[in-house]
DNA sequence: ACCTGAACACCGTTCAAGT
DNA sequence: ACCTGAACACCGTTCAAGT
């Protein structure tokens, strides 16, 4: 049933209405299996990642491992529209999938050196910062033609401005060409780990 | 115009409609002042916006006013409900408010030794941080009653798995009391905001 | 008892009909 | 020419009516 949905879990956003056509289906059967719409996102999230907890066999240091966790994550995300939306403001009523990879961060984080208490703040950091950053992308390629488009039509607003009044926006509407989603999340999520494992090498 | 529309602005979410009713007007009539609700969303996040542009005056060190401008930053969006959300995604669409904040932001984070090429990079992460966070806080008080019993429902629902299993999930449960929105945003802020100072001293 | 689909209460937006 | 509000094309969800 789950299976199923996944399957069906579609581009762009979806609606109960779409969802039933796309099964071939009374939209109203699936209020048999889920109470509402959110219960159905809450199966699609905890499906989209259940590939992802990292087995104690992975190699490399916690900071190391942490970061491919991260970059699975977001690919996970990336492949299931929608769920990296209600993933971000619902973290605790979900499934066993979620708790699974809850434990295994925490864990990692510790392992870096963070102390206990303050590991769940690390973490609910970069889970907010892979979830917002894959829904922001979203949001833009479902406005835009393509990232290019999208990077194209932000570099000339930005060029638009006067350069000498504002002499940081041009030059960013410059650099803006040359990065993209994957460099900008890389470049981010190192920056975060770096100020992790500071703080784990500090304690 | 805007300025009865930031007046008019609600708590919550709001429709066409509920703004028409709210400001006593055909519903219909905010279309003859904005093309559609993307652009009235605009007009709001330039005007909430407008008390925030940092200047030269204010003391302290770049990255000291940095952390000052991202905690006016989170207030400024909190007082208007929708406002990050649209922020989120739709940066470069803005107005001549944002554009000054963009500005001053960028100038601070190179100010604090961030090269020129990397500014954008630590600008659209702290964006991304502030206004994500805001929307989360947002999503959360809109389907609880207040942060207490979000809070109290995250630790009862930690609480609930086996503690031999996921011994750190059900250390986050008894943590989570303990700390609220503000104190995790500015734990998260002062982390980044390391890294942005690290990255800074090293070039 | 179960399943279907009409109906309800919304939404953003258009546009014809009135002034 | 301007403004109003009925109407359109959606949405999530309920529930009465059929089997």
């Amino acid at each position: 049933m789950v299976a199923a949905l996944e399957l069906a879990d579609m581009r762009g956003d979806f609606s109960m209405r779409a969802l039933g056509e796309r099964l071939g289906v009374d939209p109203m059967a699936v209020y048999r299996h889920f109470r509402d719409k959110d219960a159905l996102l809450d199966a699609l999230v905890d499906a989209a990642l259940q590939d992802l907890e990292p087995g104690p066999h992975v190699a490399g240091t916690p900071i190391e491992r942490l970061r491919q966790l991260c970059l699975d994550f977001r690919r996970a995300l990336s492949a299931h529209p929608g769920v990296a939306h209600r993933l971000r403001v619902t973290l605790p009523t979900l499934g066993p999938h979620v708790i699974g990879l809850t434990e295994a961060s925490l864990g990692l984080i510790h392992q870096a050196g963070v102390e206990l208490a303050e590991a769940p703040r690390v973490f609910t950091l970069l889970i907010r910062f892979v979830t917002a950053g894959v829904e922001e992308e979203e949001q833009i390629l479902a406005h835009n033609d393509g990232e290019q488009a999208w990077r194209a039509a932000v570099t000339s607003r930005y060029s638009s401005v006067s350069s000498g009044e504002y002499p940081h926006v041009t030059a960013m509407a410059a650099e803006l060409d040359r990065s993209s989603f994957q460099d900008d999340f890389e470049y981010g999520l190192d920056l975060l780990l770096d100020a992790v494992a500071r703080r784990g090498a500090s304690a």
